[in-house]
DNA sequence: AATATTTTGGACACAATTGTCCAATTCGTC
DNA sequence: GACGAATTGGACAATTGTGTCCAAAATATT
Protein backbone atom coordinates (compact mmCIF):
# COMPACT_ATOMS: atom_id res chain seq x y z
CA UNK A 1 0.00 0.00 0.00
CA UNK A 2 3.01 2.42 0.71
CA UNK A 3 4.38 2.00 -2.83
CA UNK A 4 1.48 1.71 -4.79
CA UNK A 5 2.36 5.44 -5.79
CA UNK A 6 5.49 3.49 -7.56
CA UNK A 7 3.20 0.81 -9.93
CA UNK A 8 1.56 3.93 -10.33
CA UNK A 9 4.35 6.42 -12.09
CA UNK A 10 6.69 5.85 -14.87
CA UNK A 11 10.19 6.90 -15.69
CA UNK A 12 10.03 10.09 -14.19
CA UNK A 13 13.74 11.39 -14.26
CA UNK A 14 12.96 11.71 -18.02
CA UNK A 15 10.15 14.63 -17.44
CA UNK A 16 10.86 18.22 -16.97
CA UNK A 17 11.79 18.95 -13.04
CA UNK A 18 8.74 20.82 -12.47
CA UNK A 19 6.61 17.60 -13.90
CA UNK A 20 8.69 15.34 -11.96
CA UNK A 21 7.22 17.22 -8.62
CA UNK A 22 3.78 17.62 -9.83
CA UNK A 23 3.63 13.76 -10.79
CA UNK A 24 4.56 13.30 -7.21
CA UNK A 25 2.03 14.84 -5.86
CA UNK A 26 -0.61 13.78 -7.97
CA UNK A 27 0.63 10.22 -6.85
CA UNK A 28 0.82 11.00 -3.38
CA UNK A 29 -2.75 12.87 -3.37
CA UNK A 30 -4.05 9.58 -5.31
CA UNK A 31 -3.36 7.27 -2.30
CA UNK A 32 -4.02 9.41 0.37
CA UNK A 33 -7.14 10.11 -1.27
CA UNK A 34 -7.85 6.29 -1.81
CA UNK A 35 -7.32 5.62 1.84
CA UNK A 36 -8.87 8.14 3.55
CA UNK A 37 -11.64 9.44 1.38
CA UNK A 38 -11.83 13.08 -0.11
CA UNK A 39 -12.72 15.06 3.53
CA UNK A 40 -10.46 12.90 5.25
CA UNK A 41 -7.23 13.61 2.97
CA UNK A 42 -5.57 16.39 4.34
CA UNK A 43 -2.86 18.25 1.85
CA UNK A 44 -0.67 18.43 4.69
CA UNK A 45 -0.14 14.37 4.55
CA UNK A 46 -0.28 14.89 1.17
CA UNK A 47 2.23 16.62 0.79
CA UNK A 48 4.44 14.74 3.37
CA UNK A 49 4.25 11.54 1.20
CA UNK A 50 4.73 13.34 -1.75
CA UNK A 51 7.79 14.92 -0.03
CA UNK A 52 6.92 18.40 -0.98
CA UNK A 53 6.05 21.65 0.89
CA UNK A 54 2.32 21.92 1.51
CA UNK A 55 2.62 25.30 -0.62
CA UNK A 56 4.43 23.78 -3.70
CA UNK A 57 0.83 22.24 -3.94
CA UNK A 58 -1.15 25.18 -3.83
CA UNK A 59 1.53 26.40 -6.29
CA UNK A 60 1.22 24.01 -8.77
CA UNK A 61 -2.43 22.63 -8.19
CA UNK A 62 -4.65 25.49 -6.47
CA UNK A 63 -6.69 24.51 -4.03
CA UNK A 64 -7.98 20.94 -2.79
CA UNK A 65 -11.27 20.22 -5.14
CA UNK A 66 -8.96 21.27 -8.17
CA UNK A 67 -6.45 18.63 -7.04
CA UNK A 68 -9.12 15.82 -6.85
CA UNK A 69 -10.13 17.07 -10.36
CA UNK A 70 -6.70 16.87 -11.90
CA UNK A 71 -5.78 13.60 -9.82
CA UNK A 72 -9.13 11.70 -11.24
CA UNK A 73 -8.95 13.19 -14.11
CA UNK A 74 -5.45 11.98 -14.98
CA UNK A 75 -6.40 8.48 -13.49
CA UNK A 76 -9.10 8.23 -15.68
CA UNK A 77 -7.44 8.75 -18.96
CA UNK A 78 -4.52 6.03 -17.83
CA UNK A 79 -7.21 3.96 -16.84
CA UNK A 80 -9.73 3.78 -19.67
CA UNK A 81 -6.23 4.00 -21.90
CA UNK A 82 -4.95 0.89 -20.73
CA UNK A 83 -8.48 -1.03 -20.61
CA UNK A 84 -8.86 -0.19 -24.53
CA UNK A 85 -5.42 -1.44 -24.99
CA UNK A 86 -6.06 -4.62 -23.53
CA UNK A 87 -9.16 -4.43 -25.63
CA UNK A 88 -7.11 -4.39 -29.12
CA UNK A 89 -5.46 -8.06 -28.17
CA UNK A 90 -9.12 -9.88 -27.91
CA UNK A 91 -9.59 -13.17 -29.95
CA UNK A 92 -11.19 -12.32 -32.41
CA UNK A 93 -10.62 -15.30 -34.90
CA UNK A 94 -8.83 -17.55 -32.41
CA UNK A 95 -7.79 -21.20 -33.08
CA UNK A 96 -8.36 -22.34 -29.54
CA UNK A 97 -10.68 -20.30 -28.06
CA UNK A 98 -10.65 -21.18 -24.88
CA UNK A 99 -7.14 -21.06 -24.73
CA UNK A 100 -7.03 -17.90 -26.43
CA UNK A 101 -10.10 -16.11 -24.33
CA UNK A 102 -8.42 -17.19 -21.15
CA UNK A 103 -5.20 -15.60 -21.92
CA UNK A 104 -6.95 -12.63 -22.79
CA UNK A 105 -9.37 -12.67 -19.79
CA UNK A 106 -5.57 -13.25 -17.52
CA UNK A 107 -4.61 -9.74 -19.74
CA UNK A 108 -7.86 -7.46 -18.53
CA UNK A 109 -7.68 -8.49 -14.58
CA UNK A 110 -3.71 -7.74 -14.59
CA UNK A 111 -3.26 -4.22 -16.61
CA UNK A 112 -6.95 -3.11 -16.48
CA UNK A 113 -9.00 -4.53 -13.58
CA UNK A 114 -6.44 -5.58 -10.44
CA UNK A 115 -4.17 -2.24 -11.52
CA UNK A 116 -4.18 0.35 -9.29
CA UNK A 117 -5.58 3.13 -10.73
CA UNK A 118 -8.53 1.27 -11.81
CA UNK A 119 -9.43 0.07 -8.16
CA UNK A 120 -8.52 3.74 -7.09
CA UNK A 121 -10.97 5.29 -9.42
CA UNK A 122 -14.15 2.63 -8.53
CA UNK A 123 -13.47 3.26 -5.15
CA UNK A 124 -13.42 6.96 -5.56
CA UNK A 125 -16.49 6.65 -7.44
CA UNK A 126 -18.45 5.17 -4.78
CA UNK A 127 -17.28 7.50 -2.28
CA UNK A 128 -17.48 11.09 -3.68
CA UNK A 129 -19.55 10.46 -6.77
CA UNK A 130 -22.38 12.60 -5.16
CA UNK A 131 -19.90 15.31 -4.10
CA UNK A 132 -18.04 16.16 -7.40
CA UNK A 133 -21.24 15.31 -9.73
CA UNK A 134 -19.84 16.73 -13.01
CA UNK A 135 -16.50 14.81 -12.62
CA UNK A 136 -18.17 11.78 -12.52
CA UNK A 137 -20.91 11.80 -15.17
CA UNK A 138 -17.48 12.41 -17.44
CA UNK A 139 -16.12 9.19 -15.89
CA UNK A 140 -19.61 6.92 -16.38
CA UNK A 141 -18.82 8.42 -20.01
CA UNK A 142 -15.70 7.42 -20.32
CA UNK A 143 -15.52 4.10 -18.16
CA UNK A 144 -18.59 1.93 -17.64
CA UNK A 145 -20.05 3.43 -20.92
CA UNK A 146 -17.66 3.31 -23.32
CA UNK A 147 -16.39 -0.22 -21.53
CA UNK A 148 -19.32 -2.32 -21.88
CA UNK A 149 -20.49 -1.69 -25.30
CA UNK A 150 -16.96 -2.28 -26.21
CA UNK A 151 -16.51 -5.82 -24.98
CA UNK A 152 -20.24 -6.02 -26.26
CA UNK A 153 -18.87 -5.87 -29.62
CA UNK A 154 -16.64 -8.03 -29.49
CA UNK A 155 -18.53 -10.86 -27.92
CA UNK A 156 -20.86 -10.19 -31.09
CA UNK A 157 -18.11 -10.58 -33.38
CA UNK A 158 -16.94 -13.91 -31.98
CA UNK A 159 -20.76 -14.87 -32.01
CA UNK A 160 -21.07 -13.85 -35.57
CA UNK A 161 -18.27 -15.70 -36.34
CA UNK A 162 -20.05 -19.14 -35.20
CA UNK A 163 -17.63 -19.31 -31.80
CA UNK A 164 -20.34 -18.72 -29.43
CA UNK A 165 -24.54 -18.65 -29.13
CA UNK A 166 -25.66 -15.09 -27.94
CA UNK A 167 -28.80 -13.35 -28.01
CA UNK A 168 -27.76 -10.51 -26.17
CA UNK A 169 -24.26 -9.49 -26.70
CA UNK A 170 -24.32 -6.29 -24.30
CA UNK A 171 -25.77 -9.10 -21.66
CA UNK A 172 -22.98 -11.33 -22.15
CA UNK A 173 -20.55 -8.23 -21.54
CA UNK A 174 -21.78 -7.97 -18.55
CA UNK A 175 -21.55 -11.20 -17.30
CA UNK A 176 -18.04 -11.76 -18.78
CA UNK A 177 -17.39 -9.31 -16.87
CA UNK A 178 -18.82 -10.07 -13.27
CA UNK A 179 -17.43 -13.80 -13.48
CA UNK A 180 -14.44 -12.02 -13.93
CA UNK A 181 -14.47 -9.63 -11.10
CA UNK A 182 -15.56 -12.20 -8.89
CA UNK A 183 -12.80 -13.96 -7.30
CA UNK A 184 -11.87 -10.21 -7.37
CA UNK A 185 -14.33 -8.06 -5.08
CA UNK A 186 -13.86 -10.97 -2.75
CA UNK A 187 -10.06 -10.33 -2.27
CA UNK A 188 -10.74 -6.82 -2.24
CA UNK A 189 -13.64 -7.11 0.40
CA UNK A 190 -11.85 -9.11 2.69
CA UNK A 191 -8.77 -6.55 2.53
CA UNK A 192 -6.58 -9.12 0.60
CA UNK A 193 -4.41 -8.16 -2.32
CA UNK A 194 -4.90 -11.07 -5.04
CA UNK A 195 -1.68 -12.41 -5.60
CA UNK A 196 -0.17 -12.88 -8.88
CA UNK A 197 -0.12 -16.66 -9.17
CA UNK A 198 -3.73 -16.91 -8.86
CA UNK A 199 -5.10 -14.78 -11.82
CA UNK A 200 -4.35 -16.98 -14.43
CA UNK A 201 -6.44 -19.19 -12.42
CA UNK A 202 -8.98 -16.67 -11.92
CA UNK A 203 -9.22 -16.35 -15.48
CA UNK A 204 -9.44 -19.49 -16.33
CA UNK A 205 -12.46 -20.59 -14.03
CA UNK A 206 -14.17 -17.15 -15.48
CA UNK A 207 -13.49 -18.32 -19.16
CA UNK A 208 -14.50 -21.68 -18.34
CA UNK A 209 -18.30 -20.72 -17.21
CA UNK A 210 -18.39 -18.70 -19.95
CA UNK A 211 -17.82 -20.37 -22.17
CA UNK A 212 -19.79 -23.00 -20.73
CA UNK A 213 -22.59 -21.26 -20.92
CA UNK A 214 -22.44 -19.60 -24.28
CA UNK A 215 -19.57 -21.74 -26.36
CA UNK A 216 -21.73 -22.56 -29.32
CA UNK A 217 -21.66 -26.42 -29.96
CA UNK A 218 -21.38 -28.67 -32.40
CA UNK B 1 -31.63 8.97 -0.92
CA UNK B 2 -33.11 11.44 1.81
CA UNK B 3 -35.66 8.99 3.10
CA UNK B 4 -33.25 5.73 2.72
CA UNK B 5 -33.76 5.85 7.09
CA UNK B 6 -37.15 5.19 6.15
CA UNK B 7 -36.52 1.61 4.21
CA UNK B 8 -34.09 0.88 7.27
CA UNK B 9 -36.61 1.85 9.83
CA UNK B 10 -39.30 -0.51 11.64
CA UNK B 11 -42.41 0.35 13.06
CA UNK B 12 -40.53 2.72 15.60
CA UNK B 13 -43.60 3.68 17.30
CA UNK B 14 -43.99 0.09 19.36
CA UNK B 15 -40.52 1.10 20.97
CA UNK B 16 -40.11 2.43 23.99
CA UNK B 17 -39.23 6.04 23.59
CA UNK B 18 -35.78 5.77 24.64
CA UNK B 19 -35.14 3.49 21.80
CA UNK B 20 -37.12 5.01 19.33
CA UNK B 21 -34.74 8.17 19.43
CA UNK B 22 -31.83 5.30 19.50
CA UNK B 23 -32.83 4.13 16.35
CA UNK B 24 -33.39 7.55 14.57
CA UNK B 25 -29.97 8.50 15.52
CA UNK B 26 -28.75 4.94 14.07
CA UNK B 27 -30.30 5.15 11.49
CA UNK B 28 -29.18 8.75 10.38
CA UNK B 29 -25.97 8.21 10.98
CA UNK B 30 -25.99 5.24 8.37
CA UNK B 31 -27.37 7.83 5.87
CA UNK B 32 -24.42 10.19 6.53
CA UNK B 33 -21.41 8.03 6.81
CA UNK B 34 -22.64 6.03 3.61
CA UNK B 35 -23.13 9.39 2.29
CA UNK B 36 -20.22 11.14 3.38
CA UNK B 37 -17.44 8.76 5.03
CA UNK B 38 -16.24 8.69 8.36
CA UNK B 39 -14.43 11.92 8.14
CA UNK B 40 -16.73 13.77 6.42
CA UNK B 41 -20.00 13.07 8.21
CA UNK B 42 -20.30 15.46 11.41
CA UNK B 43 -22.06 14.79 14.19
CA UNK B 44 -24.02 17.48 14.02
CA UNK B 45 -25.05 16.85 10.72
CA UNK B 46 -26.14 13.40 12.02
CA UNK B 47 -28.14 15.07 14.52
CA UNK B 48 -30.17 17.34 12.58
CA UNK B 49 -31.21 14.50 10.15
CA UNK B 50 -32.22 12.26 12.82
CA UNK B 51 -34.44 15.32 14.56
CA UNK B 52 -31.97 15.39 17.63
CA UNK B 53 -29.94 17.66 19.65
CA UNK B 54 -26.53 16.72 19.04
CA UNK B 55 -25.86 16.22 23.00
CA UNK B 56 -28.42 13.37 23.42
CA UNK B 57 -26.05 11.28 20.80
CA UNK B 58 -23.66 11.96 22.79
CA UNK B 59 -25.25 10.37 26.02
CA UNK B 60 -26.80 7.50 24.16
CA UNK B 61 -23.63 6.39 22.23
CA UNK B 62 -20.47 8.19 23.50
CA UNK B 63 -17.90 9.31 20.63
CA UNK B 64 -17.60 9.49 16.91
CA UNK B 65 -15.93 5.97 17.19
CA UNK B 66 -18.34 4.29 19.54
CA UNK B 67 -21.07 5.77 17.59
CA UNK B 68 -19.64 4.56 14.69
CA UNK B 69 -18.96 1.19 15.98
CA UNK B 70 -22.31 0.40 16.86
CA UNK B 71 -24.21 1.58 13.94
CA UNK B 72 -21.60 -1.06 11.79
CA UNK B 73 -22.52 -3.72 14.45
CA UNK B 74 -26.44 -3.46 13.69
CA UNK B 75 -26.24 -3.15 10.28
CA UNK B 76 -24.33 -6.14 9.92
CA UNK B 77 -26.48 -8.31 11.98
CA UNK B 78 -29.56 -7.17 10.13
CA UNK B 79 -28.10 -7.67 7.03
CA UNK B 80 -26.45 -11.31 7.66
CA UNK B 81 -30.12 -12.46 9.37
CA UNK B 82 -31.60 -11.02 6.28
CA UNK B 83 -29.45 -12.84 3.93
CA UNK B 84 -29.62 -16.61 6.05
CA UNK B 85 -33.50 -16.04 6.38
CA UNK B 86 -33.92 -15.61 2.10
CA UNK B 87 -31.05 -18.61 2.25
CA UNK B 88 -33.61 -20.94 3.75
CA UNK B 89 -36.19 -20.84 0.95
CA UNK B 90 -33.51 -22.20 -1.55
CA UNK B 91 -35.07 -24.94 -3.57
CA UNK B 92 -33.67 -28.02 -2.69
CA UNK B 93 -35.46 -30.10 -4.50
CA UNK B 94 -37.09 -28.42 -7.18
CA UNK B 95 -39.86 -29.47 -9.91
CA UNK B 96 -39.26 -26.69 -12.29
CA UNK B 97 -35.21 -25.88 -11.46
CA UNK B 98 -35.24 -22.90 -13.77
CA UNK B 99 -38.25 -21.49 -12.67
CA UNK B 100 -37.60 -21.80 -8.59
CA UNK B 101 -34.09 -21.01 -9.02
CA UNK B 102 -34.50 -17.84 -10.81
CA UNK B 103 -37.41 -16.90 -7.75
CA UNK B 104 -35.19 -17.24 -5.25
CA UNK B 105 -32.64 -15.18 -6.98
CA UNK B 106 -34.77 -12.46 -7.43
CA UNK B 107 -35.57 -12.47 -3.60
CA UNK B 108 -32.14 -12.86 -2.75
CA UNK B 109 -31.28 -9.73 -4.69
CA UNK B 110 -34.73 -7.89 -3.71
CA UNK B 111 -33.76 -8.44 0.41
CA UNK B 112 -29.98 -9.23 0.58
CA UNK B 113 -28.17 -7.65 -1.99
CA UNK B 114 -30.11 -4.63 -2.92
CA UNK B 115 -31.39 -3.78 0.43
CA UNK B 116 -29.64 -0.58 1.71
CA UNK B 117 -28.19 -2.04 4.85
CA UNK B 118 -26.15 -4.34 2.55
CA UNK B 119 -25.05 -1.73 0.46
CA UNK B 120 -24.59 0.48 2.95
CA UNK B 121 -21.63 -1.82 4.65
CA UNK B 122 -20.17 -2.77 1.53
CA UNK B 123 -19.13 0.78 0.45
CA UNK B 124 -18.21 1.17 4.56
CA UNK B 125 -15.89 -1.97 4.15
CA UNK B 126 -14.69 -0.34 1.26
CA UNK B 127 -13.59 3.07 2.41
CA UNK B 128 -13.22 2.35 6.28
CA UNK B 129 -12.23 -0.58 6.42
CA UNK B 130 -8.53 0.02 7.08
CA UNK B 131 -9.63 2.57 10.25
CA UNK B 132 -11.45 -0.01 12.14
CA UNK B 133 -9.66 -3.26 11.38
CA UNK B 134 -10.96 -5.51 14.49
CA UNK B 135 -14.52 -4.53 13.34
CA UNK B 136 -14.14 -5.41 9.66
CA UNK B 137 -12.35 -8.70 10.51
CA UNK B 138 -16.00 -9.76 12.71
CA UNK B 139 -17.72 -8.30 9.41
CA UNK B 140 -15.34 -10.71 7.87
CA UNK B 141 -16.38 -13.43 9.58
CA UNK B 142 -20.33 -12.95 9.31
CA UNK B 143 -20.24 -11.61 5.94
CA UNK B 144 -18.12 -13.04 3.21
CA UNK B 145 -16.65 -15.63 5.43
CA UNK B 146 -20.01 -17.02 5.97
CA UNK B 147 -22.17 -16.36 3.32
CA UNK B 148 -20.26 -17.72 0.51
CA UNK B 149 -19.74 -21.30 1.73
CA UNK B 150 -23.34 -21.36 2.85
CA UNK B 151 -24.62 -20.80 -0.94
CA UNK B 152 -21.95 -23.16 -1.86
CA UNK B 153 -23.40 -25.93 0.01
CA UNK B 154 -26.65 -25.30 -1.83
CA UNK B 155 -25.39 -25.52 -4.27
CA UNK B 156 -23.38 -28.72 -3.51
CA UNK B 157 -26.74 -30.54 -2.44
CA UNK B 158 -28.09 -29.37 -5.87
CA UNK B 159 -25.20 -31.30 -7.45
CA UNK B 160 -26.00 -34.57 -5.41
CA UNK B 161 -29.42 -34.48 -6.15
CA UNK B 162 -28.55 -34.87 -9.83
CA UNK B 163 -30.09 -31.17 -11.05
CA UNK B 164 -25.86 -29.77 -11.15
CA UNK B 165 -22.88 -30.61 -12.97
CA UNK B 166 -20.14 -29.35 -10.21
CA UNK B 167 -17.09 -30.05 -9.69
CA UNK B 168 -16.16 -27.12 -7.43
CA UNK B 169 -19.03 -25.56 -5.49
CA UNK B 170 -16.86 -22.45 -3.88
CA UNK B 171 -16.53 -21.95 -7.13
CA UNK B 172 -19.54 -22.19 -7.99
CA UNK B 173 -21.07 -19.79 -5.56
CA UNK B 174 -18.06 -17.19 -6.27
CA UNK B 175 -19.90 -16.90 -9.82
CA UNK B 176 -23.15 -17.46 -8.86
CA UNK B 177 -23.28 -14.39 -6.83
CA UNK B 178 -21.40 -12.41 -9.57
CA UNK B 179 -23.80 -13.16 -12.10
CA UNK B 180 -26.48 -11.82 -9.48
CA UNK B 181 -24.55 -8.96 -9.02
CA UNK B 182 -23.51 -8.12 -12.32
CA UNK B 183 -26.04 -5.56 -13.31
CA UNK B 184 -26.35 -4.45 -9.40
CA UNK B 185 -23.07 -3.07 -9.92
CA UNK B 186 -23.34 -1.26 -13.26
CA UNK B 187 -26.22 0.73 -11.57
CA UNK B 188 -24.82 1.08 -8.46
CA UNK B 189 -21.24 2.47 -9.96
CA UNK B 190 -23.49 4.67 -12.62
CA UNK B 191 -25.19 6.39 -9.13
CA UNK B 192 -28.55 4.80 -10.31
CA UNK B 193 -30.89 2.55 -8.28
CA UNK B 194 -32.15 -0.40 -9.56
CA UNK B 195 -35.65 0.02 -10.09
CA UNK B 196 -37.94 -2.62 -8.50
CA UNK B 197 -39.25 -3.50 -11.97
CA UNK B 198 -35.77 -4.61 -13.18
CA UNK B 199 -35.19 -6.82 -10.56
CA UNK B 200 -36.99 -10.40 -11.83
CA UNK B 201 -35.36 -9.46 -15.10
CA UNK B 202 -31.79 -9.49 -13.55
CA UNK B 203 -32.67 -13.03 -11.53
CA UNK B 204 -34.08 -14.50 -14.61
CA UNK B 205 -30.66 -13.44 -16.90
CA UNK B 206 -28.31 -14.57 -13.94
CA UNK B 207 -29.57 -17.68 -13.30
CA UNK B 208 -30.16 -18.78 -16.97
CA UNK B 209 -26.68 -17.83 -17.48
CA UNK B 210 -25.70 -20.31 -14.32
CA UNK B 211 -27.86 -22.77 -15.73
CA UNK B 212 -26.86 -23.00 -19.21
CA UNK B 213 -23.13 -23.31 -17.88
CA UNK B 214 -23.66 -26.20 -14.54
CA UNK B 215 -27.53 -27.68 -15.34
CA UNK B 216 -26.71 -31.35 -15.64
CA UNK B 217 -27.51 -31.92 -19.53
CA UNK B 218 -29.33 -35.41 -20.28
C1' DA C 1 29.11 33.58 -12.23
C1' DA C 2 24.74 36.19 -12.43
C1' DT C 3 19.97 35.96 -12.84
C1' DA C 4 15.29 34.13 -12.94
C1' DT C 5 12.32 30.67 -11.17
C1' DT C 6 10.73 27.40 -7.94
C1' DT C 7 10.60 25.62 -3.49
C1' DT C 8 10.54 25.90 1.31
C1' DG C 9 8.94 26.47 6.02
C1' DG C 10 6.95 29.19 9.20
C1' DA C 11 3.37 32.42 10.59
C1' DC C 12 -1.16 33.71 10.14
C1' DA C 13 -6.52 34.27 9.96
C1' DC C 14 -10.48 31.72 9.42
C1' DA C 15 -13.72 28.04 9.58
C1' DA C 16 -15.33 23.53 11.00
C1' DT C 17 -15.59 19.90 14.30
C1' DT C 18 -15.26 17.35 18.51
C1' DG C 19 -16.51 16.57 23.08
C1' DT C 20 -17.97 18.67 27.62
C1' DC C 21 -20.69 21.39 30.91
C1' DC C 22 -24.96 23.12 32.50
C1' DA C 23 -29.38 25.37 33.20
C1' DA C 24 -33.87 25.40 31.19
C1' DT C 25 -37.31 22.69 29.22
C1' DT C 26 -39.94 18.92 27.71
C1' DC C 27 -41.69 14.38 28.38
C1' DG C 28 -43.48 10.06 30.46
C1' DT C 29 -45.26 8.25 34.72
C1' DC C 30 -47.49 7.96 38.95
C1' DG D 1 -51.02 17.88 38.78
C1' DA D 2 -46.33 16.57 40.59
C1' DC D 3 -42.17 14.05 40.26
C1' DG D 4 -38.06 12.17 37.95
C1' DA D 5 -35.69 11.29 33.82
C1' DA D 6 -34.48 12.42 29.37
C1' DT D 7 -33.82 16.09 26.05
C1' DT D 8 -32.53 20.47 24.48
C1' DG D 9 -29.78 24.40 23.01
C1' DG D 10 -26.25 27.27 23.82
C1' DA D 11 -21.64 28.33 25.34
C1' DC D 12 -17.14 26.70 25.63
C1' DA D 13 -12.00 25.07 24.90
C1' DA D 14 -9.18 22.38 22.14
C1' DT D 15 -7.96 20.55 17.97
C1' DT D 16 -7.48 20.21 13.16
C1' DG D 17 -7.51 21.68 8.54
C1' DT D 18 -7.67 25.22 4.69
C1' DG D 19 -5.70 28.70 2.12
C1' DT D 20 -2.62 32.91 1.99
C1' DC D 21 1.52 35.73 2.59
C1' DC D 22 6.35 36.30 2.58
C1' DA D 23 11.27 36.20 3.09
C1' DA D 24 15.01 32.93 2.83
C1' DA D 25 16.98 29.14 0.46
C1' DA D 26 17.63 26.00 -3.22
C1' DT D 27 17.44 25.12 -8.02
C1' DA D 28 17.52 25.93 -12.94
C1' DT D 29 18.91 28.98 -16.91
C1' DT D 30 21.81 32.00 -19.42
Amino acid sequence: MKNSSAERSQDQDTWPPAQNKRQAILNAAADIFAEEGFAGASIDAIAVRAGVSRQTIYNQLGDKDNLFKVVVTEITERSTAGFFRVLDTFPVAPQDLEKELTEFSARLLRKAMCDPNGRWLRKLVETEGTRFPKLFETWKEYGPGKKYPAVAARLAQLALAGYLDLDDPALAARQYMALLGADLRIDQQLGRQTPESEIDQMAANATRTFLRAFARRH
